[in-house]
DNA sequence: TGGGTAAAAATTGTGCACAATAATCGGGAC
DNA sequence: GTCCCGATTATTGTGCACAATTTTTACCCA
C-alpha cells in the first residue's frame, strides 16, 4: 500500500532552513540588490559552487529557490541568469509595491502615538545611516539601505506575510532599476526617506501614506520603461547615411 | 578563472517550466485547495513518486517548490507535510488578501463600462458553474470554483504579478480554512460571488470593492482563530473529576 | 573571406548508490 | 504492566557518474 497517510502531525519546530543554502541565497540576493550582479548575468553552477565552496547540487537547489522568487530565470538546458524583468513586469512590480506599501503605511499610521521608543530609535538610526551613506556618496550602501528602509517599515507594520511578499518585490524592483534606470542624474531617495520618517514620527494623518505613494512613483518615473528596441535593429538602415555621405 | 561572467544575454524565450514538475505541482496544489490533502498530511517522497510515476528526485524538487509557496512545510530529516498555518499566519494571509483584492477591485471598477463581452461572458459562465455546484451540493466543486473566481477577477485586473501573489494567498487561505473552519454551518460564498458579479457588471462605484471586503471578512470570521490549546493539556486535571466521581 | 558543417568542449539534467537521520519495533528490568 | 533502551526498519540527504543538450572551436569548400 502506497497511499499517502498521516501517521503523526509534525511537531511545530522552527520552520527554519538549513544554514548552508540560506546563506548562499542571501548572499546572491544581496549581490543582486546591490547591483553587483546585473540583469542577464549568467550564473554557471560550477562557478557558483566554487565561489561558495559547496557542491553543485547545493547550487542547483539555491538557483531553483531564487527562480521561484523571480530573481533568477532558469532556462532549460541553458542555465540560470539574473532575471531581467520586462518593462511590463517592472510596471507590475511597482504597482504591487504601491498596493502593499500603501497598506503598510495605513497600518503604521494607525499605531498609537507616540511610537514605541524602540521603533523610533531604529527609524532614526536608519536615517542616520542613510545620511552617512549620502554624505560619503556611497552609492552601494545607499541602494542597500533604501531597500532595508522599506522592509523596516513592513516589519513595524507587524504582518510578516506582507513583509515577505514585499521583500521579493523589492528585489525585483532592484532588477528593474538596474535594467531601466535612466542615465540622467536621479534624485536620491534619501530625502524622501527623511520626509517619511518625519511624517511617521509626527501625527499628520495620511501624510506618510501620501509621501510613500509619491516616493514610489518617483522611483518608477526614474526608469525608462518605454517599449525597448529589442527587435533586431536594421543595421543597414542605420548606416545608410554614412555610406551615402 | 572562475569568475561569473556574462558571455551572452539569454534569449527571452518562454519562461516556461518543464511540464513534468509543473503538472505535479499543479496536481498537489489542487488537491490541497480541494482539501483532499488536509493540513499536517505527511507527504512521503516515495509514495508521491509512485503516485505520479516519476523518480524521487523529481518529487523532491516539487516539494521544494511547494515549500517556497508556504503550502508545504519541509522539516529537515523529517520530510514534507501539508502546511498548517498558525492562527496568526492565517490572519496575516487574510489581511494580505484584503489588501491585494481591494486593489484588484479598484482596478476593475476603473475599467470602462460596459465591460468587454468576453469578460462578461466568463463572469456569467463562472457564476453559472457556481450555481450548479451549489444546487448539486458539490462541496468540492464549490471550494474549487470559489478560489477560481477570485483568480478570475485578478486576471481581469491585468496585473499578472498581483495575480500570482494572490494565487499563493488563496492556496494558503484554503489551508487556513481547512485547519480552523468552525463546525457550525457556514454561509456559502456563492451568494457573495453572485452579488460581486452583479456589482461589477453594473456601475455603482465602490460597491464591488465594499462587497469584496465584506466577503473576505465573512470568510475569515467563519474561522476559529482563537489561541489554540496547543500547549500540552494537563490530562490529570482533565480526568480528575472522573476519578473523584 | 564567409558560411556551413562536424567534431570537441563545456554545461546542464538525472538516476543511482550509499550515508545520515529519524521512526518503529522488541526485549528486559523494575 | 509500564518504562526505558538498543536494534531494526524506514525515510530523507547527498555525492557521483553518466546522459542529454548546448556552445564553442576547427575545418573545409565555394
Amino acid at each position: 500500500m502506497t497511499a499517502i497517510s498521516t501517521p503523526k502531525p509534525p511537531r511545530r519546530t522552527t520552520g527554519g532552513r538549513s544554514s548552508a543554502e540560506a546563506r548562499i541565497v542571501r548572499s546572491i540576493r544581496e549581490a543582486i540588490a546591490d547591483r553587483r550582479l546585473p540583469p542577464g548575468t549568467k550564473l554557471t553552477e560550477e562557478s557558483l559552487a566554487e565561489a561558495f565552496g559547496v557542491s553543485r547540487e547545493r547550487v542547483r537547489k539555491v538557483l531553483l529557490l531564487l527562480s521561484q522568487r523571480r530573481v533568477v530565470t532558469l532556462i532549460p538546458n541553458r542555465g540560470a541568469f539574473v532575471a531581467k524583468p520586462t518593462p511590463e513586469e517592472a510596471r507590475e512590480v511597482f504597482e504591487a509595491r504601491r498596493v502593499i506599501e500603501r497598506a503598510i503605511m495605513d497600518r503604521l499610521e494607525k499605531l498609537p502615538r507616540p511610537l514605541p521608543p524602540a521603533m523610533l530609535e531604529r527609524l532614526h538610526h536608519h536615517g542616520a545611516l542613510e545620511d552617512d551613506a549620502e554624505r560619503a556618496a556611497d552609492r552601494q550602501a545607499m541602494i542597500r539601505l533604501s531597500g532595508q528602509f522599506h522592509l523596516l517599515l513592513a516589519e513595524f507594520a507587524g504582518n510578516a506575510t506582507l513583509a515577505g511578499i514585499l521583500a521579493d518585490l523589492i528585489d525585483r524592483s532592484s532588477l528593474a532599476i538596474a535594467a531601466y534606470e535612466r542615465r540622467t542624474a536621479h534624485t536620491c531617495s534619501a530625502e524622501d526617506h527623511r520626509r517619511l520618517i518625519a511624517a511617521l514620527t509626527g501625527n499628520t494623518p495620511g501624510e506618510a501614506a501620501a509621501l510613500m505613494a509619491d516616493h514610489l512613483d518617483a522611483v518608477e518615473n526614474q526608469l525608462d520603461l518605454d517599449p525597448q528596441p529589442e527587435a533586431p535593429v536594421d543595421l543597414k538602415a542605420i548606416f545608410a547615411m554614412e555610406e551615402a555621405g
